[in-house]
DNA sequence: GTCTATACTGAGATAGAC
DNA sequence: GTCTATCTCAGTATAGAC
């Protein structure tokens, strides 16, 4: 049976609400958005957002687990023969490919209570595990057949890899515009992978 | 001559001033960060803050002022016998020590407003260059000699560099409490030159 | 110059009509 | 459920007494 018209243009309504917010803090940042951004953006009036979302972060916290959804399916959809290290060097560059062509919410370290309303968020914590595992899993691997490094501790190597993800290097060199997206990607994955040392 | 007590009382202020600030900036950050809290931390009134600062963007600017200088004065304290490659890994090394130690502000991307009023800050702009030369004089000379890989961009190196000083990645680790300093900044440095790759 | 008190603004959230 | 209008509150900045 198909959905009733008035759930479906509800639910779009809301899509349409996190796509415009997911814009917004990919541009400004969380603390720069205002609802009223995000209502003139979507083109609805800023009481109405609070009809679908209960609060600022709980839409932050929504528009992270879609992030985080996508990242995961990103990292499923890879070809099943690459070994661990090239799964995380393909995710790697997906990730920072997404950050150019300018869909990735940018939440450095935002505000602590926005922290805190992320800890408490059972869906983002869910999926946060499921790919911390996933990529966890693919260290482990990675370091057993010598693709990584074995000194380093895998919570060092899972941390590394986020902050990689959400590196400020990416936006001063776009910023500057001397390199290409291309090169960008190259020269930040390998040295990430490989270093800078001569 | 001695400074009249009235002058040198004023600076002491002002430097009382700048030091909490500069605390109040490596706990909470710069939005969560009030005048008031900063005027409750110093123990005098708020009104008074504007007498030394014609803005919180402005205090904030000293601070980062002064933490670009003694950034420059530690890279000039550095044993001269040491080559361009050392130097930069010794200068990576005291910024993330000085992290743990809990003393720089951690201004990671922060508002637009306050970038703005950086740019536009001439202090700032002088040291972040002076810094900046120096720091590109030593990877061009790293590379010279082989310290440093070639084939990556100079801009990149720098850039890079700078990512690394206020990399997350040490937040999390302290945070989660199961490496010891030492061992953070090891594998910190030991990444940034030689990579996560086996 | 420092204090207390206050004006002004922006932003998150809510109320009530339709 | 959506709208308009409003409340509340925090935070920057300023005024005026001392």
């Amino acid at each position: 049976m198909r959905k009733p018209f008035r759930v479906a243009q509800f639910e779009s309504r809301e899509e349409a609400i996190i796509e415009a917010t997911n814009r917004l803090l990919a541009t400004r940042g969380y603390e720069l958005m205002s609802m009223d951004d995000i209502a003139a953006e979507v083109g609805i009036a800023k009481g109405s957002l609070y009809k679908h979302f209960e609060s600022k972060e709980a839409l932050a916290g929504a528009v992270m687990v879609r992030l985080l959804r996508r990242t995961r399916l990103a990292l499923e959809a890879q070809p099943a023969h690459l070994d661990a290290r090239a799964h995380l060097e393909a995710l790697l560059r997906w990730t920072l490919r997404e950050r150019l062509a300018g869909g990735v919410p940018h939440l450095p370290s935002a505000s602590q209570s926005l922290r805190d309303s992320l800890l408490a968020n059972h869906d983002y914590m869910d999926e946060l595990m499921t790919l911390s595992e996933s990529i966890g899993t693919l260290i482990q691997k990675a370091k057993a057949d010598g693709g990584l490094r074995a000194d380093l501790r895998d919570e060092f190597v899972l941390y590394t890899f986020y902050a990689r993800s959400c590196d400020p290097t990416l936006d001063f060199l776009k910023a500057a515009g001397s390199m290409s997206d291309d090169e960008i990607v190259d020269q930040m994955v390998s040295a990430c992978f490989r270093g800078l040392a001569g």
